[in-house]
DNA sequence: CTGTATCCTAGGAGATACTG
DNA sequence: CAGTATCTCCTAGGATACAG
């Protein structure tokens, strides 16, 4: 490429970047994995929960909130008691599942490349 | 897999979730791939504040100083005036341009699903 | 050309306790 | 069981101006 070639028009709403903000919230990327892969598409509340170490509950209703309205999954109440809710995968959240695999994927496969990053002691 | 069972250690320090803190830095991904795919593993600064649209002076900065310390380039200062300082990608920073690449091929391939994306008007 | 020093803000994220 | 309501903290990220 000469150089001053603007290229693949690198801008701010270019799809690679759109695609960074999936992974820039902490628990997305792991949701639709787990849904997905682990669960088989669809699952309560109560399962995700324990799926994902460390998430709150208050975190997790408010991701599958947020990828509830950006079509990623859908939510269904039966309206029993105690309540039972579940959340299943849309076509839509099914593509962002390879992604996320090829990233986990890579990532389970180069271990050793994350354990040579140094973490350099914050500030 | 059995209800029950712990599957893969899906652990808080996972792999997968190590690889994440990557892309959950707003640039540092894009530092990555500008050097690499764009510049031939090898940039100044001005050069990679142009390749970036958007990034500030000290973002980027900020971003390259954690890179750095987190072994994925190199500095070098040449001693001139006015100053010129040279950006390296390290062999570990080159390992991690593949996961980069991988993620942005699937972004650029599928446009149409990040289209679909409802972007959920801010609460 | 590079880099630093401030200052500032939105909002991501967690802890806790409560309701139906 | 599922979800909400508060509070609080913190820090990434950006704007701006200055300095070698």
């Amino acid at each position: 490429m000469q150089p001053g070639t603007p290229d693949h028009e690198w801008r701010e709403d270019c799809s690679p970047r759109r695609v960074l903000a999936i992974f820039s919230s902490k628990w997305t990327s792991m949701v639709l994995h787990a849904l997905d892969t682990r669960l088989g598409g669809c699952a309560r509340t109560g399962v995700l929960l324990r799926s994902l170490p460390g998430i709150s509950k208050k975190m997790l209703t408010q991701t599958l909130r947020e990828m509830e309205t950006a079509g990623l999954l859908t939510r269904h109440v039966h309206g029993t008691v105690p309540p039972a809710v579940e959340y299943t995968l849309t076509p839509l959240g099914r593509r962002f599942v390879e992604p996320i695999e090829l990233l986990y994927g890579w990532a389970r496969e180069n271990e050793d490349a994350l354990d040579a990053l140094r973490s350099g002691a914050r500030r």
